[in-house]
DNA sequence: TGACATTATGTCCAATCTGGCATAGGTTGT
DNA sequence: ACAACCTATGCCAGATTGGACATAATGTCA
């Protein structure tokens, strides 16, 4: 695990602690993280491409501000579930979800 | 949209009821459905190509066979989340999985 | 048919999630 | 510096989820 990782996950706010805890992550778990974040990144670039901030999209999808915010931050309380649909709403099609989670990692 | 696919989603324990209740289900949230489906029907694939049972594999993953029934069954209180992790710790990779959500529909 | 394995369905409840609110922090333009 | 806008963070109540258990339904083989 590169520690430029680490930092990552961390300053996302996972709750990663020392070197020991952090093998708690199973991989699984690790891959988990990477697709969440990998579709908050696709969010927040299509969100800018549109040039609308996070209180427009997040009235036009039905949700809050700060909900968006988590979304793009890769925030725990923030599940694949709520990503994909945010971003159907917004527009993206399966394909394209599809390539993303293809890369992530 | 095809009675045929009202009613899989009815099979598989959605609320759907009439037409006019129907149209309730957005287009993202049909678009989600149909990626749960998708890899609902690659996990039984994937288990049934390794002939193992819902209960050794549950056992694996550390869930309980009548979860994975209900994950392979694309019921609706399953995750996309669970069901990407469950096939992470199946041992599919990122860009198997982004194949399969790439093709759903 | 009977015995056994496998899968499906229903329910429960602790844990998790989500929209919303409040507010803090940050950015931009004047 | 100020106002206006945008984004981040903390929190909460109501809703949803997931492992577990029981049990029903289905499948398989002799």
């Amino acid at each position: 695990m590169k520690s430029s990782k680490k930092r990552d996950l961390e300053s996302a706010g996972w709750k990663v602690g020392d070197t020991q805890e952090f093998l708690e992550l199973s991989d699984a778990e690790m891959a988990l993280v990477d697709v969440r974040v990998s579709l908050s990144r696709d969010l927040r670039h299509r969100r800018r491409a549109k040039k609308i901030s996070q209180a427009t999209l997040a009235k036009r999808i039905g949700s809050s501000q700060s909900r968006v915010a988590k979304m793009e931050a890769g925030d725990p309380s923030v599940t694949i579930d709520l990503l994909m649909k945010t971003l159907f709403r917004a527009g993206s099609t399966p394909a394209e979800i599809g390539q993303v989670i293809a890369q992530a990692g």
